[in-house]
DNA sequence: CTCTGCCTGACGGGAGGCTGACAGGCGCCG
DNA sequence: CGGCGCCTGTCAGCCTCCCGTCAGGCAGAG
């Protein structure tokens, strides 16, 4: 599951994400409306946290513009504690739910939860490729059925290749997401964590496309 | 896919082309205005990142040059945070998006495939040509249904001809483009190359026009 | 027919990716 | 506070396979 943040305050911003990634979801941050906007239209997200009162374009606005493009994608809003006129506008704009600043991580993560469940049906939290699953809630991953252990980074490898199944994903966008944007590394540490990976996974889990990235293969049924 | 790259400031010049090259762009790098604009009027790029605030020759007077030129490279301008004065000239100027620094490789790679796409006339992000499918957001290529794999010099060469529809390309082109200006390189490694890509597209998805160059025939209906 | 331009199969060099070994760092426990 | 694991980045060496080169063949133009 990916979502999109909204959220111009950077330390709001920081603990949203936070808190979805430490509930299995992977989220990226923009922070003005005009960003978000473009995101959402260009990327596969599955929902989005869009914070009201932000600069350029507002939420309202990045709301109705997205509705207009029938992007049905589910939107949680964000709003001030005394914003009740902002609340109605968001739901005639179509969010889907609303939280009123300051809220509890947990409630956010449910409320988002049950708007995930709602609109996209039933989409599963259990990430699958071949004989590997991978479920969000728990952070439980079995191969071939049989529980098995993966450290943190290896977890958040998997889990980032696996929102992103059929698509090559760059090692430098791979390792951009791991370490956060700009920290240097050598291109040498994301081989050896395949590596590591790979021998808990069994082979053709992670797929190397030389000179352009790894992928998934997407799983299509026969 | 070539782009020309302006800023000077080496250090984000440096980042800029590692991120597009990356992203299987072939990127120059020019430091300022001057050279900017001469590149640009004088090699066949298919897209300009342009940092205001250059030296010589401003960004602005580069775009408006290029547009006094009637050159319709698609242009994406690179702004200080609060320049918003900066931006709506260069939008006024004919820059097709724009992005505030600081930014996100991935959301300028995002953008510049959103300008290159939006220019060539695309709607869509798969392009297509007979049985063959591109996904240029996955880099996924399927013929006939069929997921196929094709190496980063394949994948490079048949995006920059899905582009040009209809549109015959010619040889040397094409190697500027896959290579970068100013490679030597042997004509026959672009036949080479082109043997084993059509073996994996099977016929009639790219012609040779004898003394011309290369062509994928316009998707019309008949 | 001839010539030129393009195609194709074979091959070797070299770059990119993989892996085993090692060490520093951090948390955990006694 | 000290010792001990585990995780993870770095290094060096190996291996795979991509791609440029070469030689030879085919076909279209004149």
């Amino acid at each position: 599951m990916r979502v999109l943040i909204v959220e111009d305050e950077p330390r709001i911003a920081a603990d949203i994400r936070q808190g979805l990634e430490r509930a299995g979801y992977v989220a990226d941050v923009v922070a003005d409306g005009e960003a978000a906007w473009f995101r959402a239209e260009t990327e596969p997200y599955d929902a989005l946290v869009l914070d009201l009162g932000l600069p350029r374009l507002d939420g309202l606005g990045v709301l109705r513009r997205l509705r207009a493009s029938e992007i049905a994608l589910p939107v949680l809003i964000l709003t001030a504690r005394d914003g009740w006129r902002e609340r109605v506008e968001g739901i005639d704009a179509g969010a889907d739910d609303y939280l009123v600043k300051p809220f509890r991580m947990e409630e956010l993560v449910a409320r988002l939860r049950a708007i995930l469940r709602r609109t996209a049906g039933h989409a599963s939290p259990i990430l699958r490729a071949g004989t590997v699953e991978l479920d969000t809630r728990t952070r439980a991953v079995s191969v071939d059925g049989r529980p098995t252990e993966l450290t943190a980074l290896e977890y958040r490898l998997l889990s980032f290749l696996l929102h992103r199944p059929g698509q090559v994903v760059p090692a430098g966008e791979v390792l951009d997401h791991l370490h956060g944007v700009g920290t240097e590394r050598e291109a040498n540490a994301l081989e050896a964590l395949l590596t590591r990976l790979r021998r808990k996974l069994g082979p053709g889990v992670i797929e190397t496309r030389r000179g352009l990235g790894y992928c998934v293969p997407a799983a299509d049924g026969p």
